[in-house]
DNA sequence: CCACGGATGAAACTTACTTTCATGAGGCGT
DNA sequence: ACGCCTCATGAAAGTAAGTTTCATCCGTGG
């Protein structure tokens, strides 16, 4: 079993959970049950024995074993401790949001909203918390020295991308964003060494997006990879990889958790670019914000 | 030495470090030297094996699974994991995050991260907890039920109302976002009754959207604000008012967090709309994810 | 069709945990 | 002082848990 290129097996400050929810589609269906028992009731998980574990799952002793390696710990015995820690830390969640979950179909309005605010605010916590600072300083770095970003996204990701270029822009750092796949993939072949270009794919799984990256690394550019899964194939692709926690498992309310931990981390890394050059950014977002003033009008709240 | 033999096993308030600590001088000299070990460090206790804590205490394994009972624990295991369960819960984060605040200049990356995410997050919750339901039912229906929705937005807000309108048609209501102020004017021109127009502006004074739903409004559209500001003025044009709560005050976070605020306001409406013509909504998006199939690339799991 | 590689569980194996038991050090009554 | 009882203690036996190995099976691509 490879090794990707910059995946911190090691690292994952943010909580073993969301660890697990990102590998789940990189594992084994008989792995995948077991992660499932898991992630849905860690504490209970930490109190099983390896065999009634197994079990559990419909599978071998083995396999969990397998599991435990496959999430980057030595054994069965580490797994549990984590687990019971990871359990122990969290608050649990008050009502019955469905932590993760779709959305009932008898639910209210105000339920709806409870839900999804949870579940997107949790997003963004576990975002960060797994997010590993020394990757992002690193990103960092290659944005605020480089010629020129690229950043590519298709669909709700497309959004994203957008909305970095434009925040990268407004520093004045020089950043494209190309809705089209074929423009995307003439810039990439334009990309060199000193240049950026980020890939954004939730899955992981979008090839043209996949495809504009490695055509931008083949020109030399350092290519940056933000997915919800570590080891999906973008991964392959990326000399840096961030990833997010979203861990819906629905495509519905996967699409909407997920864009939110996007932006997160897009945020993290637009200040930490803005703050590497503090006065240089300061004085193009004046200057932004000035162009903008002539199509505000008064009386209401602003800000200063 | 009244060692009574049955020690409350079931119920130790406080955490069990404080109750092994209390019972400390009840146990036997070597019970009491792995007692002493463990509340010296839980953690660390937590990650040894008993044969390792026994040699650490010097004594015998089966002294420290006497001390386990003592402490009204079945074995071993059974206290590792709750020592992993104690240490987690009490190494509480010492939380430098700066509340609502700017990002101090000499931040590092990790705080910038924390403080990002820290605010991003309640801005997503507080937003939640102060959206008025009943407005937002009347907006659902209104939504549900129209003709055609335009989602005007410009700037930062533009990627939300483009976003939105993309959720709309993904569910297979006509939506329409215009990046263009006089293409939007002419599409309000051309609204009427039944149909609903939204306007979305975090300080609520951008003109140009304004001016949009005016149009709109003046048409017989139902109008739709969302802003963060209550009595900013595009609440006057607006029969429906939906707010955000981002606090920030500078346009730097201020961006951000409104940001996520609207779209999680947006995935609210959304999931409401869906919900109301639930069978019709999940048809249309199994066939919008369908559609997208063929550009993701690994069938099933990723990367073996 | 076969060769190949990966996934999987049965079983062998190792390590960790638990119990049993013999020893010996105090305490205490005679 | 002596014997006897009690109890702490660790050695060793015993059991259960965790880990490794390996043969089998299944799908994939030549």
């Amino acid at each position: 079993m490879a090794k990707s290129p910059k995946i911190s097996a090691s690292h994952e400050p943010g909580g073993l959970i969301v660890h697990i929810s990102g590998l789940l589609p990189s594992l084994s269906p008989a792995e995948q049950r077991v992660a499932r028992l898991v992630v849905a009731d860690p504490a209970d998980a930490a109190r099983r024995t390896i065999t009634d574990l197994a079990t559990a799952a419909e599978t071998s002793e083995a396999t969990v074993i397998r599991f435990c390696r496959s999430v980057g710990m030595d054994g069965y015995p580490q797994l549990r401790i984590r687990l019971a820690a990871e359990a122990a830390r969290r608050v649990e969640p008050p009502d019955a949001r469905v932590v993760g979950g779709d959305i009932p179909p008898g639910a209210d309005l105000a339920q709806i909203i409870a839900t999804i605010a949870f579940n997107d605010a949790r997003a963004v916590e576990e975002t960060a918390e797994q997010l590993d600072p020394a990757v992002c300083e690193q990103v960092v770095e290659a944005i605020g020295g480089a010629g020129r970003i690229d950043v590519y996204g298709a669909g709700a990701s497309g959004f994203v991308a957008s909305d970095f270029q434009q925040k990268l822009h407004r520093i004045g750092r020089t950043a494209f964003y190309f809705p089209d796949v074929h423009t995307a993939l003439t810039s990439a072949a334009l990309l060199g060494r000193g240049d950026v270009a980020v890939g954004i794919s939730h899955t992981g799984t979008t090839s043209d997006v996949i495809e504009v990256l490695e055509q931008a690394r083949s020109r030399g550019a350092t290519t940056v990879a933000l997915t919800n899964f570590p080891r999906s194939p973008i991964t392959e692709v990326a000399d840096f990889v961030l990833t997010t926690a979203a861990r819906e498992t629905t495509y519905r309310s996967g699409a909407m958790a997920s864009r939110l931990a996007q932006l997160t981390v897009v945020d993290c890394l637009f200040v930490g670019v803005a703050a590497r050059s503090r006065a240089k950014a300061r004085k193009a977002l004046e200057a932004t914000a000035a162009a903008v003033q002539s199509h505000r009008v008064g009386s209401g709240r602003r800000r200063a």
